[in-house]
DNA sequence: GTAGCCGCTGCTCATATGAGCAAGATCTGC
DNA sequence: GCAGATCTTGCTCATATGAGCAGCGGCTAC
């Protein structure tokens, strides 16, 4: 396009979007036919001058979406777009809320939801409506008995989704991590233990998040490991960990003796589900995300655009 | 607007803005007439949900400059989009380019044009294009011998506006500010110098700036003033200058005396000009800028789009 | 209960816009 | 300088969209 194209282009583009003025108008203003101004207006938007921004918390990106779900196979994606994002808090507020309206939306309904917990998870429980499924399982499916923050967050997520999904819940008994393997080995010889695992690794669907391997992981937090062990986990490879299991970025268990003590179902189990949900947003979980998705340990990602861009530079 | 619609027409501007269907098309894929679909549109277009930008250095905020003229009774006002701006240089450079615009479109083509010098008038003076005019005659109608920095860059960019306008130019060979009255007065008795002055006030349009009032002021950098002088004037109620007059934000000169060693026009013959286009930008110059324009000193403003908004928000 | 009112819906019709095409303008290589 | 190639222009025609209106349904005030 000639400068003189280019500079016409754009006093164009003012006019008409900005001034709400017709093409044949416009043509009149610039001495130019309406249809020289339409292609004008088509070079613009070609050239990627004009910008349009969604603007509002529950919008998604539905180009990014297209975009992953070509370049990874996933069988859905859910990007929540970032425009007028004002903290992080927001950010994970809009993304639970993405996670909400597609838990919602979901067909064939399951049967049995097996769910993950943790501050993702409980935020989406809270943006879920009451009546949004009739008559759930929902089932943990990783130990999540936290030792010192706000204890009994894990229970109340699952506790809050059944409820208002009108169905039951079923509770795993047992912490994340086990100090000695032996005590895990008793924990999962206990009958009834036995059954809930077997009940999470028969689920219709999972919904999980992810956590990045660094000092406020909610391991740390929770009191399961310290921020040395973490430390030396991302020394490993760690970038992060999916039902408290740490992997490296190609899905590979970084830690197998540490992976043996933690309670929960096999990664394996959600590779090979038929729906995997994996809600994980915010700037530090972009490796942790990539790696999710690349090692297939979800059949859908739900992100926001920032992860989702990340995600796509290499993908 | 219910809930459920506000979210509908976050689902149909995805469609329509980011995926370019047909509103048929997403009334098909939201189960909505079609009809429905436009109405969603319009209200997230009224609801502000929808914001359209056009990103590139020359694009203009039509709909802000109406209003600045509708506020101040400006004749023209021109505001450059500051959407994708890097750094004030950047800025600076698309309020030259604005600028050079103007003067190039300028009709009646001026014969005798007034100019100031400073930063701005020099990167206007770049910006111009040769044959932007055929033959105007360029005026200095401020003292400008440079005393430190850039020597000669006043009479550079007077000489470069004329001679890309194919026209003659007349320098005012004395300093912004004399030391002492009688010196000033003896420079204004020279009848070589007093007929500069003379066509100066008799110029038919005039181009100048402003600069703030602060220790970045020019007047310092120049060797005219020295910090504390100028803090001295902010005492007294200084926003800035105008062809190197120090006004308040009422456009009343602050310091007579100081005002009477200062060579150049008159700020009244500014005040009658038929055109007077003031180019003053950038995130410092809010304070003069509302002073120039409120105090008559312009019939045409040229400046970005944030100072032209901080002049709306108290007009 | 019901008359009157308000707002939403689905339509018709006029207008705005984009696709496609033929003719003219401009460029390129010899 | 000119033949062929390519790009641009102004058009026709099909489609997409917005304005305006009649009818329906739900709500309020007696």
């Amino acid at each position: 396009m000639t400068d003189i194209d280019e500079l016409r282009s754009i006093r164009a583009a003012e006019l008409y979007y900005e001034e709400d003025k017709t093409q044949d108008e416009i043509g009149t203003i610039l001495r130019l036919t309406r249809w020289k101004v339409g292609r004008l207006l088509a070079q613009a938007k070609a050239n990627g001058f004009i910008r349009i921004e969604i603007v509002h918390p529950r919008a998604r990106r539905l180009g990014i979406e297209r975009q992953l779900r070509e370049a990874t196979g996933l069988t859905d994606a859910i990007v929540v777009s970032t425009a007028g994002v004002v903290d992080e808090l927001d950010l994970h507020k809009r993304t639970a809320q993405a996670a909400a309206d597609y838990l919602t939306a979901l067909r064939p309904v399951p049967r049995t939801l097996g769910i993950s917990w943790g501050r993702t998870l409980y935020d989406i429980s809270v943006q879920l409506k009451p009546g949004w499924a009739s008559g759930v399982n929902v089932v943990q499916i990783n130990g999540g008995v936290s030792l010192n923050a706000r204890p009994g967050t894990a229970a109340a997520t699952a506790v809050s989704i059944a409820q208002k999904g009108a169905g039951q819940f079923t509770l795993l008994p047992s912490p994340a991590i086990l100090e000695r393997m032996e005590t895990k080995q008793a924990i999962a010889s206990d009958r009834s233990v036995a059954a809930v695992l077997e009940m999470g690794s028969a689920a219709s669907a999972y919904l999980f998040s992810a956590g990045q391997a660094d000092e406020d992981s909610a391991h740390v937090d929770s009191g399961y490991l310290t921020p040395e062990q973490v430390a030396e986990l991302v020394r490993k490879g760690a970038v992060g960990d999916v039902v408290g299991r740490f992997i490296d970025s190609a899905g590979q268990i970084v830690d197998p003796a540490l992976d043996e003590r933690t309670f929960g179902i096999q990664l394996e189990q959600l590779r090979r589900a038929k729906t995997a949900i994996a809600v994980i947003g915010g700037p530090r979980k972009h490796a942790i995300a990539r790696s999710v998705v690349l090692s297939g340990l979800c059949t859908v990602l739900i992100t926001d655009e920032d992860t989702a861009l990340a995600l796509l530079r290499e993908p």
